[in-house]
DNA sequence: TAAAAATACTCCATAGGTATTTTAT
DNA sequence: ATAAAATACCTATGGAGTATTTTTA
């Protein structure tokens, strides 16, 4: 399992729309649906039903998705406070980048 | 940046060596060195020094070094509890795998 | 000189693209 | 008939391996 699985189950389950999630990702469609089948196939889970031209989470879905969120906001902010420290370090040291 | 680049980063801030991670990570050493190197130039920032036959986490390092570990729990708890999900449908709906 | 990280290079696994099919309404 | 996901197929990027060089104590 990797972020970009998550990112993009993330993406599909907020719009539950692959083709949305397809066009904010600027990823093609049939590479949502290969991440999201192989996230699946790993977890040994159904994350998402695909019916009545809908998709809807499932159960375990709804609860992963919580868990996804969290880990995307918290490596969002590990990112972003490394490039902090960077800035960090420059004010102290007058250091050209 | 990838749950691929915290783990290696991970090992190898633990045992400060990348030989080792190389070892305990079953992945060849360059590859482990390829992917810090990455993850420094993506972040913009150096998380180790390799000096004096020793490799040492810059104060950026152990900070990212914390998130990292966070994040990497948080996954694998993740993942457990999707599969914890299926055993529960398994049981309340009494279904083969 | 010895031990470890970086570099060079090669290969191949797989992420992702286009085209098409399937499915559900 | 239409909209959307899955499948088939192909390509190319980059992850990882082996061999080698560089670095530093």
């Amino acid at each position: 399992m990797e972020l970009r699985h998550l990112r993009y189950f993330a993406a599909v389950a907020q719009h539950l729309n692959y083709s949305e999630a397809s066009r904010r990702l600027h990823v093609a469609q049939p590479a949502i649906s290969q991440t999201i089948l192989d996230l699946e196939d790993e977890l040994g889970v159904k994350l998402l039903l695909r019916t009545k031209r809908s998709v809807q989470l499932t159960a375990a879905g709804t609860a992963f998705l919580r868990e996804a969120e969290e880990i995307l906001r918290r490596a969002n902010e590990a990112q972003q406070l490394a490039s902090r420290l960077v800035v960090a370090r420059r004010q102290v040291f007058n250091l050209r980048l």
